[in-house]
DNA sequence: TCATAGCGTTTAATATCTTAGACAAGAACG
DNA sequence: CGTTCTTGTCTAAGATATTAAACGCTATGA
């Protein structure tokens, strides 16, 4: 059928968290045309669905470009991530199967006395994160530091880095990588 | 007034060699709402602009998409070919600045008069090569030239083109098919 | 020279889009 | 409980897109 020009602009539209009335605002048209066109009452002119899409924003080649079917999904409940850690150490991946992520985000959950393994990881890219409960060590190149809740890091993944829970309790992190290692 | 969408869609009809008459009888639209859009005296309605473009055939993504600034270069002088080979084996590459291509050469043989046909091709991929021997008169798209010895061609084969021996001896020309099959 | 056929353009009538404004439903608040 | 926001929807009137048919032009050929 005829390219659904209502359910993409809908899509873009709640994507970007505007109602109606304020994406008509910001294009300069009416909020009953934006209702019409999502309902696909009415087939806009090329001209004013720019307008719209300026409003946005964002281009025509994009809107038409849309792939519906892989909506990207914003929002992940704890059952929602993906386990690909071990007993020691845990790794719950976030939007693990949408394609051509930039980012691998991680809650990472390290058990008492557990690390990252003996050797030194070493990759290309750069990670960072926040330490949400517990105590870890973190070496870095040639430096060493012990991260409680609150504190975070951020280094170059080429620089030797090791992570292990050097405190009582279970320790949490919530990280972030580039270029996707998972 | 950006998007010159008039501009676009000469441009697309143009380069499949149809006037707006025939365009619109694919389209199953008027010859006149060709003309209009071509002149930006209207702004089309997304759903007839798709119509019209289905008689192309394009989609809207690809013709909002499309790069009016960089049109493909079709045709290449003798001097506009980079030679690659040695004494032994000449190999006059064609389009060598032409990014992302995915050519295998073929060798091929016209008598006099003959043609590919009377219909024009038109499949996915690309096609290119140099005349050897020869003249051979070539449509692509909305443009006819005839090429002789050290001539080239190369272009998209969903242009519609077609190949003709317009002299009064053999033609030879060394041509490319894809995918690749070398 | 006239006739025919093709081309892109233009115009008046019609179909469709777009606006302005009103409507009903839901949420926040006193 | 009302009041006052907001939300998306709907409708009649106005603006614009689209059609059908004609125009002027160029080329071809009898």
């Amino acid at each position: 059928m005829s390219i659904d020009v209502g359910a993409r602009l809908r899509s873009v539209r709640t994507s970007f968290g505007l109602s109606q009335r304020e994406l008509a605002r910001r294009a300069g048209v009416t909020n009953g045309l934006i209702s019409l066109i999502e309902q696909n009452r009415v087939s806009p002119s090329v001209s004013s669905l720019k307008k719209v899409l300026d409003g946005v924003p964002m281009s025509l080649a994009e809107f038409f470009t849309l792939d519906l079917s892989t909506a990207p999904q914003a929002f992940f409940g704890t059952a929602e991530l993906v386990e690909l850690g071990n007993e020691e150490v845990s790794l719950r991946l976030v939007a693990a199967k949408r394609p051509g992520r930039q980012l691998t985000v991680l809650h990472e959950r390290y058990a008492v006395g557990a690390a990252t393994g003996e050797e030194m990881l070493a990759h290309r890219g750069e990670e960072g994160g926040v330490v949400v409960r517990g105590r870890i060590e973190l070496m870095v190149g040639g430096t060493t530091r012990v991260l409680g809740p609150g504190e975070a890091f951020y280094f170059s993944s080429q620089l030797p880095h090791r992570f292990r829970n050097v405190g009582r309790e279970v320790c949490e992190i919530i990280s972030a990588s580039t270029p996707p290692t998972f």
